[in-house]
DNA sequence: GAGGCTAATGACACCGGGTGCCACCGGGCA
DNA sequence: TGCCCGGTGGCACCCGGTGTCATTAGCCTC
């Protein structure tokens, strides 16, 4: 590799079934985020450059731009159909049911993953919350949330996405479900489910543990 | 300016006082911060380079980077004796108050600004709150805040800093005080501290209004 | 007052994320 | 066969960020 050159992904020695210039390239997406969560998961996050990454894929580094806009998005996966379900959750609530209760189970019902696919959120998101490059991008995946979340509210409650209320509730559970997380990931074989309910717990009946 | 070079600061014709090498160097960091500001608003963010706002200030690219360690912690002023006087104030508290009303009460007082300072406040706060890569980057910085008042938390309510309640306290006042803020720089001409109190009044409450 | 130390600076080369452009390759289709 | 088209790789480039080195000026000491 010459001084000043970029070494076009050559001769990629752990190379898993190269894929072809002209062909549907079935999978590779996938291939790319697995490569990718491993090398970070492994080494951190700033210390693997995306060559090392295309390269563990069989890809160039062009290539992998083309899948992901940033380094970072290759650790989110589907992260705007999880978006757009919880927009179904909410659009579906009963009418009869609080607002914030509403949103709170919304929450919770759509971080109701399979157990098969724990291991892989834990990695994901053990990821995104320790990694200080991958917890600033962050903001703007939680961003979209929020902003589905607001919406959601101010359509319930008569005001505008624009107003303090609904900005709040949705900043707010979103802290919240955040910090779910980070407890999730903190002690091993706990149930997310659990630590999501005893945030929104707290957080629906203003702290009552802490009136002193 | 040839192809492939960079161009070294070459004669700034926007200089406002340039600064000699060898000398003390007095107030070079604050006319860095207006350079920058002021190139930021004005063009937005991304659109600037740390050569131009190097070059706004008189000095390299190089320099610009010993002052500030990011092109967007430009921006933050000196936000660390921001969040050491927050961390006097919770310090300070009155250990009669309930715990999340000190938070709350201490989150006001330190954004309690001068008439004088609020335009430079609500510059900054619009390029951090608007522009994606400065909203990303506040992540970093904002988490400063959360682990002094989660300590803060965990030692009035004799839990750990790592607990889920302190965590929960401190990341959703912080979401409400960013939220806060963002109303505040919506509507021109009102009071921060008004939006700060209503906030923390609908979060400490558990949203009263929502309970349809 | 000469010489040495120190701090701030600027130039330069370099790394790595991200992008625009073009050439290429293969499959499907007329 | 010839054409179009989508996925791809190579390349040059921009820009944020860093390590290194030489330069400068103030200061301290002898």
């Amino acid at each position: 590799m010459g001084i000043g050159a970029r070494g076009g992904h050559n001769a990629c020695v752990t190379a898993i079934e190269t894929t072809a210039p002209g062909l549907p390239a079935e999978g590779t997406r996938a291939r790319v985020e697995r490569a990718a969560l491993d090398l970070f998961t492994l080494r951190g996050f700033e210390q693997v450059t995306t060559d090392e990454v295309a390269d563990a894929a069989g890809i160039s580094r062009r290539t992998f731009f083309r899948y992901f806009a940033t380094k970072a998005d290759a650790v989110w996966g589907d992260f705007a159909a999880h978006v757009a379900r919880l927009e179904e959750l909410l659009a579906a609530t009963d009418p009869a049911q609080p607002v914030l209760a509403s949103v709170c189970a919304a929450y919770v019902e759509v971080n109701d993953y399979a157990v098969a696919e724990l291991p892989l959120l834990r990695e994901r998101m053990l990821l995104i919350l320790t990694e200080p490059a991958l917890l600033a991008h962050s903001q703007l995946r939680f961003a979209e949330v929020d902003r589905v979340v607001a919406r959601y509210v101010a359509g319930r409650s008569g005001a505008a996405a624009t107003d303090l209320v609904p900005r709040l509730v949705a900043a707010t559970t979103r802290a919240a479900a955040t910090t779910a997380f980070e407890a999730w990931l903190a002690d091993q074989r706990s149930a997310l489910g659990t630590h999501l309910r005893q945030a929104f717990a707290e957080l629906t009946a203003g702290f009552p543990g802490l009136l002193r």
